[in-house]
DNA sequence: TTGTATGCGTTATCAT
DNA sequence: ATGATAACGCATACAA
């Protein structure tokens, strides 16, 4: 591949000749210009990124950093970052910390060294977010957005599911579909409850229920989680829950699984529902009705907002969102039905 | 973020002195040496990594390009890209190409602007790369490689799944549990038979077994597939198959399902396999027994030919090999047992 | 309309 | 041991 200068001996003109025909500006030669352009596609030149990114200091690189790049969530809401970037012309880094703090540091320094224009972080939920990796970012003058994650990180935007619209989605489906007794299963780990437990507490309440029927384990997620003890856990109130929300697919997949082991037919002896709508929710059985979050949309919003911070006049103005919320939409499978009476 | 330039104000010395501290150089002064390293700790410098590029060519940037970014089994291919890239000192670009060929063209264009060293690519299966792809990249003196890729694309290595072993694996636990009368489905897109098929058939005779047992279909792999017309179409073989392979475990779960749906009890009526071992396969009912074949570790092999043969000291030799081979491995859940007698 | 000169943030090669 | 200068590939202000 030759360089612009190359490519300009080649031609017989100067370098920044062949640097303004190929920028099609306008007080160009069409002749010269045509040459030129025809010349640069014989030769598959294409300038230098690296080389416009130190001159101008607009990198066009956006950084993402994710705590685990192999999940199917996160790689979903990558395609909606590289959705947005690549219609913007940005390019994406990748990085990952393997839920680890200090490569969380190290990715953001990494970052900073490329000279990203911009950062995405999907960070383990919801471990707070190191404040030493926040002032690096915002010190360096970096656009940056968390995904998907249940806590507020200060002065970073966030940009998640509407939790209240899921929850009204999930207790409103099952409600209409006659259940009274609903249980909502999830993790909550250390002091920290869920946005999502506590939207369903509302949405239940809004609609009359009772929001005694909590059941949640003081680890992370699916560590140490017994579908078979929840399930016992979730059954035992009284009166009995007809219907039981998993707050993610998982959870409810594992849910069904322990139910039939204890000869439980879902969903008629009781309904299950998951979150997320993962690739796994076709496959168990029954399939699993779930609500759809959309992660390629929220990548996709994120991204955009970081795009336009980038391109505002003056990103100094406080207007920037705390939180952009992505609705989700209810995705009926097999595994909720209306209770046996 | 303080330029070179600017620390070595700060610092009372000229940006020469401070590259030199900072690169830890041997005839420097102890006491400079320090003093610059702890100034530049203290205003958080980073060498600018573009700049180092574009004087360098050594961008230390590789590409990833995904024919499809939200596939489970491309993120855990990126997981290994990112570790061995990671561990060498490299970044990754991403880029996507929705699956179309224009894009292919253009995906590579854009990592080839950016001055990447590497590309790794993995493409929709079975298609071809186009062949103007290829070249592009050859003639840039690009290292690039094919991940699980089923069809060989000339001057580029592959890293794929060893299709023999896997094969032998799947062929070999079904027989030793008593099977004599093994189905392979999956599909075969126009003149194109996978290799996974071939594979099966001599494991299949390896062991004695009839091949007879191949069920495929004239389209891509998920489109226009219906499991209940595949699932019939095997079990109208005589003598009536035991088990079944599916090439994939959403193949195999969707066989599941439709066996199901017949009343077919699995594992005793028919046992079912699949290949992947996809997240989905602990979800299913039963669980699937599948073939893990190890994502994470294709693409650090991936990544790692390909930092070797950039720093090897001359990439013209003809050493570089065709296929790297990934051997799977036997993960056994409950879709499969001995057939009733 | 086109060419020349300068600068971006580095590293490397001269000097001193 | 340290400083001045050149160079990388490109864009751009200014000169012609």
């Amino acid at each position: 591949m030759p360089t612009i200068r190359q490519l300009a001996a080649l031609a017989g003109v100067s370098h920044s000749t062949v640097s303004r025909a190929l920028r099609d500006d306008p007080q160009i030669g069409e002749a010269t210009r045509r040459r030129i352009q025809a010349l640069a596609r014989e030769y598959h030149y294409q300038p230098n990124r690296l080389a416009q990114g130190a001159l101008s200091g607009a990198s066009r690189l956006l950084g993402f950093i994710s705590g685990d790049l192999s999940l199917p969530f996160g790689a979903r809401l990558l395609r909606g970052i590289y959705d947005a970037a690549y219609g913007a012309g940005y390019q994406v880094l990748v990085t990952e910390t393997w839920r680890e703090m200090p490569r969380l540091l190290q990715a953001v320094h990494t970052l900073l060294a490329q000279r990203v224009q911009g950062m995405l972080i999907v960070h383990i939920n919801p471990i707070p977010l190191p404040r030493q990796a926040v002032l690096e970012i915002i010190s360096h003058n970096v656009a940056a957005v968390l995904l998907d994650h249940s806590r507020a990180e200060r002065p970073l935007t966030r940009v998640c599911t509407d939790e209240s619209a899921l929850a009204d989605l999930a207790v409103g489906y099952l409600h209409d579909l006659g259940h009274r007794h609903i249980a909502f299963v999830g993790p909550s780990i250390g002091a920290f409850r869920g946005e999502r437990t506590a939207a369903i507490r509302q949405a239940l309440t809004r609609r009359g229920l009772s929001s005694q029927y909590l059941v949640d384990w003081q680890t992370e997620a699916y560590h140490g989680f017994s579908a078979a003890t929840t399930l016992a856990r979730a059954l035992a109130h009284r009166p009995c829950p007809t219907a039981i929300i998993g707050f993610e697919d998982r959870i409810a997949a594992a849910l069904i699984q322990a139910a039939q082991a204890r000869r439980l037919s879902v969903p008629r002896a009781v309904s299950i529902m998951g979150c997320a709508n993962l690739n796994i929710a076709e496959f168990t059985a029954p399939p699993l009705t779930s609500i759809e979050q959309h992660p390629e949309e929220i990548g996709r919003r994120a991204c955009r907002h970081v795009i336009a911070r980038l391109t505002a006049p003056d990103p100094a103005g406080g207007d920037v969102p705390a939180l952009i919320q992505v609705p989700p939409t209810l995705v009926i499978r097999d595994s909720c039905a209306a209770p046996a009476r």
